[in-house]
DNA sequence: TAGTTCGTAAAGTTTTAACTGTACGAATTT
DNA sequence: AAATTCGTACAGTTAAAACTTTACGAACTA
């Protein structure tokens, strides 16, 4: 193995430790494949190479980058005199990391909050109606509880995310050790 | 609809959101759902009782209730005289947040820096290597700092992690608003 | 110790997600 | 405007995950 042969394969084993890894977040292993080749690589990519280097279809890379880019991980690039779209690694793993939270999470939160709201009120009017039979009543109250400490929790889940968003985080858990 | 439909329905809707909601941690909809029916659940349940209620095979149940207690989003209860193992919800959604990443990304972390090492180590040698042709080692250094780079980032999440895992985070962002 | 009951492993089935090939509109070139 | 190139929607195929059925060991019961 030669020298240039042993970059390369040093590249790959992270490139694909990364990809494992990596789909915690749900991302796909192909997907983070993509993501690790596009890090590497010096120059922007165009669908073609990136088909190419990675033995796929390219219909999938194009879906592929298109994930990327709505991760935030990956930026769509202008060059003068280039008719095909160039692709690049966002260079900031930070960026990525938070951009990854506050957009899948935001809309469950939200969703969640206003399914217990409407629930809430529902139990709010059983529990304050008289023709309530008193032991439905009393489910009813504890029904209530449960509610109310689910929305504290996303109330708490939201706040975290802002956390996250405004990168406020970063002055509770610094960049640099 | 009776007030007792009502309030089940109300549950019902609560939960399915939920588990819908769940499905972005990794956790199935299933597996979302039966959590639901443990947390509005009043006494801990047995596989049968489960199984029943959500008219699933008991087998899945007892995989699904598995999974949700290496989560620490269900504990086995223990009654005298009761054959059957008993489950209930973990009643603290706080706790049940940071266990759920601290334990599937841990391993994740430490799996990728060990690559980084393995892979920087190799690279370091390649760089102070005379017999490595010029242009290779120009990538090579350039390889170095990416690694550098994702090393550094992975500390910081390891860090990230440790203020969950030891409950730090709550005095950035406290619970109670 | 023979008969039950409970929990789970293993194999089989169904459902879901990933990936590919074809086809087509939009943009570009000649 | 005809021909070419590029990106992506759509339909079909393949791979993976969820779920069920069967089967069996361990613990309990009589």
């Amino acid at each position: 193995m030669n020298e240039q042969e042993k970059l390369l394969n040093a590249r790959d084993r992270f490139i694909d430790s990364m990809a494992k890894n990596m789909s915690l977040y749900g991302i796909t292993h192909s997907v983070g494949r993509l993501y690790g080749l596009l890090y590497f690589n010096e120059k922007p990519m165009t669908l073609d190479e990136m088909k190419d280097e990675l033995g796929m279809s390219k219909t999938s890379m194009s879906t592929a980058v298109r994930q990327l880019q709505e991760l935030n991980m990956v930026e769509k690039v202008w060059k003068k005199g280039e008719r095909k779209d160039l692709y690049q690694a966002a260079d900031d793993w930070y960026d990525s990391f938070t951009a990854l939270f506050t957009t899948s999470w935001r809309t469950g939160i939200s969703l969640n909050m206003s399914t217990i709201n409407r629930s809430l009120k529902e139990l709010h009017n059983l529990r304050d109606n008289p023709e309530t039979p008193d032991e439905v009543r009393a489910s009813v109250k504890l029904d209530i509880e449960k509610y109310q400490y689910a929305l504290d929790y996303y109330d708490w889940l939201n706040r975290f995310v802002d956390s996250l968003e405004s990168k406020e985080i970063f002055n509770y858990i610094p960049k640099k050790e």
